[in-house]
DNA sequence: TTTCTTTCTTGACATAGGTCAACGAGATAG
DNA sequence: CTATCTCGTTGACCTATGTCAAGAAAGAAA
């Protein structure tokens, strides 16, 4: 269980064996079930999840109507880094879609492994950088992707997602409705 | 001129006096005219650029149309930082709306700052963690905003850009064409 | 000034996506 | 097995935005 984080983290981050052992005892284990909130909105998240299997989402609230961010599946770093960052409260919902195991890292340990290493320092800085990455390239997407080539990209990121989640939350996420999304399925069939 | 960019610095980045001194003796001064490219899309962005004074805007081009990502004003960062990061290929312009004084850091210096003093680390990861809190904020607008809301946020954030670009270009950074723009104001007008 | 060019506005119409309602297929409960 | 519930699909209609075209306004050039 840890050996796979081991594995995967030090082949996505530069952190080697001492390093990478100190890294990695400062994770605790956590279990959720189903519909289970990992982040409420408005509160504020002191924590770091890696998902080690399961499945969540990040989706804001619109005047009621769920608004889909992100999902984020096995293998994958979740919170809403903004309010972890900030210490502010959080501005989405971070759900569990399927039961899932994870390992969590503190605020606190962060900032202390931060302080304690310039080489943790370093690992900070290439996360926000990927983080701002991904960030930017979604602007890009929403920007100038219609909800049918935004279909089709999240299916190649993502191609287990339609077994995984049902179809009205892929279309939150495309921002569009149900019946659209079922629409565009339709016509992307007919080719 | 120096010394406004290091009261600047000095307020927004945890960098105090020797250290100040050493960042901003990395910096070389540049001046650009009206139109001028500061990054070309498809060319590698290797500086980051700090405008003292003029304006520029950040577009993609989608099938031959400019989609305006940004606009950045006096006394912001510019730059492709995706580029500038990865070493590849900028997939946007950045162009000069106005005659445009600005200091440039180049890749290479900033990566020895990097290596030279975990302060400077430190200071690239606070750097990253910015653009991406700017970068996820950018797309929560663009998922839960219409456009009617995000050109009144764009106005209240920056009150002077009517003064200084030509309305087309604020359509499509909304995203709409300059016609829906023209009706969304005229609306709000009538207030 | 006068002319020329660019930008903005307005109207008529077309189109994509939203809304509402009905139905059907699967899953789950009793 | 039947009843119920959830989800996905489909059709009819509506609304917001795009498209196209014309003209007005504002700037730039002569």
């Amino acid at each position: 269980m840890t050996e796979d984080i081991a594995q995967y983290i030090s082949r996505i981050l530069p952190i080697d064996g001492k390093n990478l052992n100190i890294f990695l005892s400062k994770f605790t284990p956590e279990s959720l079930k189903k519909g289970d909130y990992f982040i409420k909105e408005g509160q504020i998240s002191r924590k770091v999840g890696f998902i080690i299997k399961g499945s969540m989402l990040c989706s804001y609230n619109k005047n009621g109507e769920q608004v889909i961010d992100e999902f984020s599946l096995d293998k994958e770093f979740i919170t809403d880094y903004n309010s972890f960052l900030t210490n502010t409260p959080a501005d989405k919902d971070v759900i569990c879609l399927e039961d899932t195991e994870l390992m969590v890292i503190s605020y606190k340990d962060l900032q202390e492994l931060y302080a304690m290493d310039s080489a943790f320092e370093k690992v900070g800085r290439l996360i926000a950088e990927a983080l701002f990455m991904s960030w930017q390239l979604k602007a890009k997407s929403l920007m100038l992707d219609d909800a049918e080539e935004r279909y089709l990209k999240l299916i190649t990121r993502r191609p287990d997602l339609p077994q995984r989640v049902p179809q009205y939350l892929i279309a939150s996420y495309l921002g569009v409705k149900p019946e659209t999304l079922s629409r565009i399925r339709k016509k992307l069939a007919l080719r």
